[in-house]
Order: structure tokens, then sequence, then C-alpha cells
RNA sequence: GCGACCGUAGUCUAGCGGUAGGAUAUCGGCUUCCCGAGCCGAGGACCCGGGUUCAAAUCCCGGCGGUCGCACCA
């Protein structure tokens, strides 16, 4: 990542790396005043995209720390354990399956997998040392729950299983209706063994994850027409080479992507990422092979973003969990995760409805979203984000401070606080500063109060793309709103200003 | 976890055995001032611990972090 972007975000308040005056940890970040803004605005984003536009889609807030039996019951204490083999010679490290290629060795104890590497005589692929013992290593965050050592906990590593373990609830709050969706936003941890690259690879983070719960012998997205024209750019996991690019139809009637609903999202992702400001050229979709998925995965993209250094980051995951995880929960609790049929006014069935899941990284969306907008003009830096996950919509200034201005940029941001704008005050320094530090953390426009404004109650607005000005009434200073859902032109709200 | 490099004000950086310097940011003063403007003034730093030395930011050892590469990445 870039470094001055990084240099940008601890200067600025965007975000810097955790517990500092302790040393530090890596894997963790602190999100300072601005970025907190951003993320947020992210968030609501994220809302207008795939929950406001829908009256199937609700959200829902469960507990970070889970009961082991939970995270027995989804697969995650068995599948987030990886035994690793370490060389005695070079050093190398080995998942256990990728060197003892049998069915079910990540079942086996330590003690059988010793006693099969050592009748096997299996050494080091790399450089045919002995390995040393093999040894367990759970990405699961571990804790105890209430004084009992044997009351173990986990820290959820995603923010689904809480969502899956209140279906019956869920559905019945639904009206026991299918399809529905059911999404959170939340913390999840996982415990990775060396976290790299700041804010791309982290132990504790955000996660959006939406379950959407659907009858198999139904399974027709009733949105797909209306985009079916639509174009995805797609990498297929048997020729990572060639991104392709498909229509919707294409891609459902191919059969290259499993479930229509799935196919939806993966649009809806599309253009939530393309409002963050991410071109749709540097998107794409990779399908992860059978071997790459998680353990509860019939089919997953990953929603891929080209960063400025070229690098591809995963902003997003596309998971056909079918009925793996209801099932799961059914069998190991006892109780009934079932959609019901009824004809005549009686349950003719119970089923498990299938489940396709969007995935979303916070702090992945906001990284790319930073990167894309960095921009270094003339010796100054802008981060031309998109309006919407600006930080505010706007900064007043004045253009000397002076306290007869200042009584009136002190007005103005009372007056359009009331209205619902998002607005700061910078009135204390040099008109050229406040619109280079405004620039730097992305507000599109500043309002400045100048001596004439006293005789015409009249403001400049200055637009941070073009370096623009206009003039306008301060009375109908709310144009702003406008200008920030891009339904008015900047040079047709007001009289354009020249010194 | 292994290897290489690195850790100095909020930020960026100079110093590499002898008073810790600059830039920028911050605070105060002046400045009728539309793109990091100018002048004056102020405060602010050697990651932690141990060792060598008359003397350590500097050399050595250990720790904690970071960056990059290898490995790992549900």
């Amino acid at each position: 990542m870039n470094n001055k972007l990084i240099e940008l975000a601890k200067r600025r308040g965007l975000f810097w790396p955790s517990f500092e005056i302790y040393g530090g940890m890596s894997g963790f970040i602190d999100f300072g005043p601005i970025g907190i803004k951003i993320i947020d605005k992210i968030e609501k984003l994220w809302r207008s995209h795939f929950e406001k536009r829908h009256d199937f889609i609700f959200e829902i807030s469960t507990p970070i720390v889970m009961p082991e039996i939970i995270l027995k019951a989804s697969g995650h204490v068995e599948h987030f354990t990886d035994v690793v083999l370490t060389c005695s010679k070079c050093g190398r490290k080995y998942r256990v399956d990728h060197i003892i290629e049998v069915e079910g060795v990540e079942g086996w104890s330590m003690e059988e997998i010793e006693r099969y590497l050592k009748e096997k005589g299996m050494k080091c692929p790399e450089c045919n040392g002995e390995f040393e013992k093999p040894y367990k290593f759970n990405l699961l965050m571990k804790t105890n729950i209430g004084p009992y050592a044997g009351d173990i906990g986990y820290l959820r590593p995603e923010a689904a299983q809480g969502i899956f373990i209140n279906f019956r609830r869920l559905y019945e709050l639904n009206g026991k209706k299918l399809p529905f969706g059911v999404f959170q936003i939340g913390k999840v941890q996982r415990n990775e063994i060396s976290p790299r690259k700041g804010l791309y690879r982290m132990r504790e983070f955000t996660i959006i994850d939406l379950e959407f719960f659907y009858d198999k012998e139904n399974p027709s997205c009733p949105y797909i027409k209306e985009i079916e024209n639509e174009k995805l750019r797609i990498l297929r996991a048997e020729n990572k080479n060639n991104v392709l690019e498909l229509s919707i139809r294409e891609l459902i009637r191919n059969e290259i992507v499993l479930t229509e609903w799935l196919a939806y999202f993966m649009y809806l992702s599309k253009e939530f990422i393309r409002s963050v400001g991410i071109d749709y050229n540097k998107q794409y979709f990779l399908e992860k092979a059978p071997e790459e998925r998680a353990h509860y995965s019939s089919q997953t993209f990953d929603h891929m973003v080209i960063t400025s250094d070229n690098t591809p980051i995963e902003v997003a995951g596309f998971a056909f969990r079918t009925d793996y995880d209801l099932r799961n929960h059914s069998e190991k609790s006892g109780n009934q995760l079932v959609a019901e049929k009824v004809e005549g006014g009686k349950v003719i069935e119970k089923f498990y409805p299938y489940v396709v899941e969007p995935s979303f990284g916070i702090e992945r969306i906001f990284l790319v979203a930073i990167d894309a907008a960095f921009k270094e003009i003339k010796n100054r830096t802008i981060l031309a984000l998109p309006k919407v996950i600006s930080p505010f919509d706007a900064a007043i200034a004045t253009i000397a401070a002076k306290d007869e201005l200042m009584k009136v940029a002190k007005e103005i941001y009372k007056s359009l606080k009331e209205k619902s704008l998002d607005v700061i005050l910078d009135t204390s320094e040099y008109i050229g500063k406040v619109y280079a530090r405004a620039d730097e953390i992305g507000i599109p426009y500043v309002i400045t109060v100048d001596y004439q404004s006293l005789e015409d109650k009249k403001v400049t607005i200055r637009d941070r793309d073009t370096w623009k000005q206009i003039r306008v009434n301060i009375s109908e200073l709310d144009i702003i709103k406008a200008l920030i859902k891009n339904e008015i032109e900047f040079e047709k709200a007001g009289e354009i200003f020249k010194n």
C-alpha cells in the first residue's frame, strides 16, 4: 500500500496501528475520527444497496463470544484448525493434509500422524529433512466464559453463525415465508499466523454477513430479468489466466453461477463497489476451486478489486452454503431449523432452506476506496472519495480569521447541521490551507464566508475536484444536498465565482 | 516461525561514540488574505531492558514492534 497514504492516514486521523504506546501488535488497527466517518458512510451505502431496496432483508445483532458447541456444530473448531508440520532442517511449515494425502487425515491424532510419517519415511519435500512433532494451530480466538475453565468460548470468526442459530425465530418473524435474508454487521476475530499488509490481513475486522434463505424447489430470483444483460467480469477456477466478461443470463444458463440469487447479489455487489469509487474494469469475481473453498461452501466467488499498485484484494465473498449450516445446527442442537411447506392449511413437508451468503470485509472496502481516491496533483494530496462516502459533506471556512466572519460561519454551521448536512467548521487558518486540508480527507465542498458575505448574504462554494467556485445565497445552502447526490451540476447550482 | 532490513517530536527525516538538527504540523502574536502565503515567538522526540565506554540515539546482547521475502491464509 502507498506509503504516502499510510502517512496521511496517521496524520489526519483515518487509522493507525493499535496498542502503539505498548509497542503495538500486528493485525489490529485503530480507526480515528475521520476513518470512522468514512466507514460509517460505507456501511450506510451498503445498506442502501442491499437492505433499503428490498422488503425481505433485515438486520440483527448477536454476541461476539460464542460457546464452543456452536462452532463445533458449524465445523469451525475442526476445520479452522490446521495441523502444521515443521521441517527440522529448513524450517518450512506445511499443512499436514498437503503432506499426507489420505482421506480423513484432519481427524487423526498427533500420535497417529507422527507414526504414519515414520512408517512411510516421509520427509520435507523441499530439502528432504526430518519433520518435527506435528502441532495444531487454530485460527479461532479462544476464551473462557465465566469462572469455570471448562466453559470454553470462542470469538466468532464470522457473523453468519449468529444468524443460522436464530433461524426459527427469524423465519417466524418473517411470517414463515421464504425467501428472506438476514444480515449483521460486526467485529469478528481470526487468529492469523502472521498478519501483514496493514489493513489487509487483520486479526479483528468488521464483517457484513448476509444469509439469504430460499426454497431450493423455488430457486428463481424475480429481479434477474431486470439485470440479465448486465455483465460481470469472471475468472473461472479452471482458467485463471483470462477474465471473462459474461452477462448474468450467460452465467446462469451455463451454470457458471449455480443459483440465481447468488448471481443477483454478485451484481448488487458490483454496483456497490462501483459506488465506493472502483471502476468496473478494476473488479472481477474469482471462482474458488473446490480445494480452496471453505468447508461449508459448494461454490464460492471472491469479489476482487485491483488496487493502484496492481494487487488484487478480496473485498467480498459469495458462498453457496446450501443447507450445510441449518442441517448441522439442527442435528447438533436437536432443534429443527426448518421451513414448512403448507397446503390447504396443513404442513405437508418440512425442509432445510438453501443459503447463499454474500459476505463483505468493511476494512478492505475502506482500503480500496481510499486507495482508489488517493491522488497527487501539483504537490497537493487529494482524497477524491465519492461524495457519498466522504467524511463530511462540506467544510465551512472564513476568508480571514475575523470575529464578524466567524460569527456568520458559525450560524451557517448550525443551520446546516439542523438540516442534517454533515459539516465541519474550519475557520482558524489561511483559506488555501483550509482547502488543502479539506482535499486531503476528501471533503467535496468548502463554503467560504468573505467580507462581501456581510453585505450580500452570499457565500462561495468551492469544488474539491475542479477547484471551481460558485456563489450562492446563505439561505439556499442546502443545495449541497443535491450536489452530494449528483442531482445537479455544480456550475448550475449558483453564480460562477471568479476572483 | 525463518531470513534480510528497520525503529529519532503529531508526521517525514538528518545525525551513526562527545550540547539531538531540519521540514511540516500544533499553539500564541502581526497580516482586509480565495488555493499548504509571509514575518516574529513558543512547546514537542532518540521503542524497552541490560552491557561496553570517561561518555551511547550511535557499538554489543536480549525483548517488543514494523517492512519485505519464504512459509501460512478458514
